[in-house]
DNA sequence: ATAACATTGTTGCATTTGCAACATGTATTT
DNA sequence: AAATACATGTTGCAAATGCAACAATGTTAT
C-alpha cells in the first residue's frame, strides 16, 4: 500500500535554483492527498464486506436513508456530483430495488423524488453492522474533543475556499 | 456552485423505520466532501489562471521540483497514484518539455529518473506568482496554531484508518 | 400572447483513473 | 545454471466522472 509523506525532502544544495513556495506544501494539498489515501483503504475495506453494492451507491443510499423525497437535484447538491452521474447511480439502484422513484411536483416543477425502500433499509442496516467493528476501531483514536476541531478545521478550509470563489463571480 | 450541507436534516415522526448509525456523520466523510469541494473550486481557479498545464500536471511538476532524481514509482508514490497514470502525466509534461526522464538504475535497477527543466522551473514560477495572491487571501483565515491543528487533525485521520488496514493485512 | 429564459432530468462524448497483463531486467532459490 | 520470484515501466481496457447539448415543462419579459 501507498506510504503518505508528510516531510519534504530538503533539497540537497544545489546550483542556483531558487527555492519558492509550493503548492504541494499548503494545508489543502496536505487535505487533498489524505482524503484520497484514506478513501482508497476504505474502498478496499468496503470491496471486502459487500458485494452487493458500489461504494459511491452505499454513500447514495446511506444519504436517501437520511433525507426523504429528495429530487435528483438536491441529491446531487448533497454528494457533490452532477445531475447526469447521480441519475445513473439511482438507475443502478432501483434496479436492484433498493431506491424507488415517483414522478411529483416542486414549486410546480416536474421532479422526480427519490425514496429508499423496504429492501434498501434491511440492506443499509446490514452493512452498517458490518461495518461496526471498524468505525468502533476508528473512533477510538479520536476524543470528542479531537472530533470538534477536526470538524471545525475541515469548515474553516471550506471557507478559506469559499471566500476566493465568491469574490470571483 | 454546490453548497456543503454539513447539518443532517432532521427526519419528521416517521412510522417504525430505526434510526442507525450513518457513514454521512462520520468525520471521514466530511473529510471526503470537504476535499471534493475545495478541490472542485481550486480546480476551477486554476483553469481560469493556467492554460499550460492541467492541474494534475501542475502537482506532479511542483512536486518534482522537490525532489530530485526521483524515480517514477517513487513519483507515483508521492502523488497517491499508480505507475501507469504517472508515466502519462510524466508523457505529458516530457512533450511539453518540463520535465525530462534519464535512464539510470536504483539498487541495481533499471530506472527512469525524473527531473524538471529550465523550462519548466521558469513555468512553475510563473504559475506559483500567479497563485499568491490567492493563497495569501487562503492563508488569512488561518493562523500559525490553527494550521498545526489541521495538520495534526488529518494525520490522526491517516493513522486511524491505516490501523484498520494493518490489521487486515 | 408570444418570445426569451430557467429548471429538471437524460444522453452522448471525451477525459481521468485504476487494475490486470505484459515486457524487460534483476535477485534468489534449487 | 536453470527456474522461480520480484521490481519497474508500458499498454489495453473497463468503469467513473464531468461537461455540453437536448427534451420537456414552467416562468418572466416585452
Amino acid at each position: 500500500m501507498y506510504f503518505l509523506q508528510q516531510k519534504v525532502i530538503s533539497m540537497p544544495t544545489e546550483t542556483s535554483k531558487p527555492t519558492f513556495m509550493h503548492y504541494i506544501d499548503t494545508p489543502s494539498y496536505d487535505m487533498e492527498l489524505t482524503s484520497k489515501y484514506c478513501k482508497t483503504l476504505l474502498v478496499q475495506l468496503f470491496n471486502k464486506i459487500c458485494s452487493e453494492v458500489s461504494p459511491e451507491e452505499f454513500i447514495v443510499l446511506d444519504t436517501i436513508s437520511c433525507h426523504q423525497d429528495l429530487c435528483q437535484r438536491d441529491l446531487a447538491k448533497l454528494i457533490l456530483k452532477d445531475r447526469a452521474n447521480t441519475g445513473r447511480i439511482l438507475d443502478s439502484l432501483e434496479k436492484k430495488g433498493l431506491v424507488e422513484r415517483s414522478n411529483d411536483t416542486k414549486n410546480n416543477r416536474l421532479v422526480r423524488k427519490v425514496n429508499i425502500t423496504d429492501c434498501g433499509i434491511e440492506l443499509l442496516e446490514s452493512l452498517i453492522l458490518r461495518f461496526k467493528p471498524y468505525h468502533e476501531k476508528m473512533c477510538k483514536i479520536f476524543n470528542d474533543e479531537d472530533l470538534l476541531i477536526l470538524r471545525a478545521s475541515l469548515k474553516k478550509m471550506r471557507d478559506s475556499i469559499a471566500q476566493l470563489v465568491e469574490i470571483q463571480i
